[in-house]
RNA sequence: GGCUGGGUAGCUCAGUUGGUUAGAGCGCAGGACUCAUAAUCCUGAGGUCGAGAGUUCAAAUCUCUCCCCCGCCA
């Protein structure tokens, strides 16, 4: 299939996103955007901010501003981390959108025409000083159970159990702290998801590409059953629940729940980016109108993959329309602060505008995919980080293009110099160079990254293991055709490695390409012979040696940002 | 409590369908080189593969029991 549409999951507007949720899903889709890119297919890749719900209501109240002030600079500012980081996004959207709103709207009429919503009224905890309906989670009082003190309205930390949060013995709202509360009954849509049991659990045992963990999170639901769940909220912020384009009676005062219209904004920013550039958002997720040429990938963190594999399907597929549904789903573990949880409140992290503001975004990406969380949590810790930054690019990458650039200036003049052949070195070097670009595809196609940066790491590696054998600065004394085969072949090796680095290292490895005289043009994907790509360069091609590349990371800087981030 | 995933060299992690001396990067020790950001390259030391039991000619890999860590439980 020739295009791919990527989305990674919708950070919420509540402040701007730590370097484990940026680690989580947007910046590997972007490594796999740009990959794919590079390999000539037509890619679209959506993100957008995830705007409802209690708590941006709840952010915007504590900032004092009206809730849409407080998103739309919310959204500015996580726009901006975005581009900080080079994500490559074809679209950042808003799921407070026109355009999300008329879709979610569309799902509900659909999913009531099927016969797949219903009122059902039931009693839930409402804070009179706080004037609002409170959320489970929002709600504590004493445990009906074990007597414990800080129950939340949806479990007991204390003694594990369930609750419901009118079981609460003297329950009071975490908002304002209020006791002042009462039981009041209200009326919601429910999505009755038990109806489509048999047809979501076809498509999970049908999806054989999905990883191990996705699908047996998505079977353990399935296995328990799928429960009816209600699919608006006693709120003002959100989208307003219509019925047919008319405010559906009863319910002026409520909204779509966030999990309703958050995944449904994938559909909504891709129309958001079609309006905006002349384009077409119904071959992209339809089927009927040529969507099923496209391969659908989302990237997500491990506690979204219920939503991805399960809600949205049923939200999709019940509409009886032909929506595009996922083809391959990575997900991914949480990236820790020191072994312990990212906080913004006690100070405990390092959020994506103060990364920019102490290390260039290309030393950031470098080393959240080369320890990405794949197969378990990763402890993120700023020695480690400086010791990534400083061995793999600085030393093995940085130190590799600097010091055949220069050598090449100061002997040929800074040109690709023609003279001589291939020898020995030469052709094992190309064996290496094979078998190193087919692995590096292979792990790129299959979305592992700590392979991929492994990989990526030996072919710079190889650059510099090359030149140590090859020792052109004895050849040149002796045997400067020699010594010219060498320079060619390691200032097309420098390039190589540039191009493979853009997908996780996109500012440095332009640096070089622009150095070396590559045209945008030919800095897609390597797909042929090392022998051929060892000597690519135009013989004669004057070139520049880079500003420097990467700076490496000083003991005294790990000790002023651990000072300032709490680190321990 | 239920359910994923994880527990492999000092640190971070690979280990494909069970099969010769369990691998990589970093760190450490020694050496080489001097083109280069005191960088690089080579060599080496270092592991009862969480604990115990079992299946097997053979287990880090399969089975059972137990212990610890992260997360999820709408």
């Amino acid at each position: 299939m020739k295009r791919i549409l990527i989305t990674s999951a919708l950070p919420y507007i509540n402040g701007i996103k730590h370097l484990g949720n940026l680690a989580g899903s947007m910046l590997p889709a972007d490594v796999y955007a740009r990959f794919e890119r590079l390999r000539g297919k037509d890619v679209l890749y959506i993100c957008a901010t995830d705007e409802h719900g209690t708590p941006a209501e709840l952010a915007a109240e504590a900032a004092g501003q009206p809730v849409q002030d407080y998103c739309d600079q919310q959204y500015e500012r996580q726009r901006a981390a975005g581009e900080g980081f080079s994500l490559s996004f074809d679209w950042f959207g808003r799921s407070s959108s026109p355009q999300n709103h008329a879709f979610t709207q569309h799902f509900a009429d659909r999913l009531e025409g099927a016969n797949l919503l219903e009122e059902r009224t039931s009693a839930q905890i409402y804070s009179i000083d706080d004037k609002r309906f409170l959320p489970d989670r929002y709600v504590e009082g004493t445990c009906p159970h074990c007597k414990s003190e800080k129950a939340r309205g949806d479990q007991c930390d204390s003694c594990g159990r369930l609750l419901d949060p009118t079981d609460l013995i003297d329950p009071y709202s975490t908002v304002s702290g209020s006791h002042n509360v009462e039981v009041r009954d209200t009326t919601h849509l429910f999505l009755k998801q038990a109806a489509m049991q048999g047809t979501i659990r076809k498509c999970v045992e049908a999806a054989t590409d999905w990883p191990p963990l996705a699908r047996s999170i998505a079977l353990k639901w399935l296995d328990e059953g799928l429960q009816d769940r209600a699919i608006t909220r006693d709120l003002s912020w959100g989208v307003p629940v219509l019925q047919n384009g008319k405010p559906r009676p009863g319910f002026e005062n409520k909204v779509f729940y966030v999990w309703f219209d958050a995944p449904i904004e994938y559909i909504g920013a891709t129309r958001e980016w079609a309006e905006a550039n002349d384009k077409d958002w119904e071959s992209w997720w339809r089927t009927d109108q040529g969507a099923d040429d496209v391969s659908y990938v989302q990237f997500m963190g491990k506690d979204n993959v219920a939503f991805h594999t399960v809600s949205f399907p049923i939200t999709m597929l019940g509409s009886g329309e032909p929506w595009k549904t996922v083809d391959r789903l990575k997900a991914f573990n949480w990236v820790t602060w020191y072994g312990g949880k990212f906080s913004t409140s006690q100070k405990r992290g390092i959020f994506m505008d103060q990364a920019l503001e102490i290390a260039p975004s290309d030393l950031w990406r470098w080393h959240l995919m080369a320890n990405a969380p794949e197969s378990a949590d990763a402890a993120f810790t700023l020695e480690h980080f400086q010791t990534t930054v400083n061995s793999d690019l600085a030393n093995v990458l940085g130190n590799f293009v600097n010091r055949i650039t220069k050598f090449a200036t100061a002997k040929f003049d800074g040109q690709v110099p023609a003279a001589g052949s291939p020898g020995e070195l030469e052709i094992k070097l190309y064996a290496e160079l094979d078998s190193h670009l087919a692995a590096l595809t292979k792990h790129h196609s299959a979305m592992e990254y700590r392979k991929a940066t492994a990989e990526t790491r030996a072919i710079w590696a190889a650059g510099n293991e090359y030149l140590a054998e090859a020792a052109p600065w004895t050849a040149i004394k002796t045997d400067p055709d020699r010594a010219a085969m060498i320079v060619r072949t390691a200032l097309n090796l420098v390039v190589i490695s540039a191009i493979i680095a853009q997908v996780f290292i996109p500012d440095a490895a332009a640096k070089v390409l622009d150095a070396m005289g590559v045209p945008k043009g030919n800095r897609n994907w390597p797909n042929e012979p090392a022998s051929v790509l060892l000597d690519a360069l135009p013989h004669g091609l004057a070139f520049e040696v880079p500003e420097m590349l990467f700076a490496k990371i000083e003991d005294e800087q790990v000790q002023e940002w651990s000072e300032l981030f709490g680190a321990e």
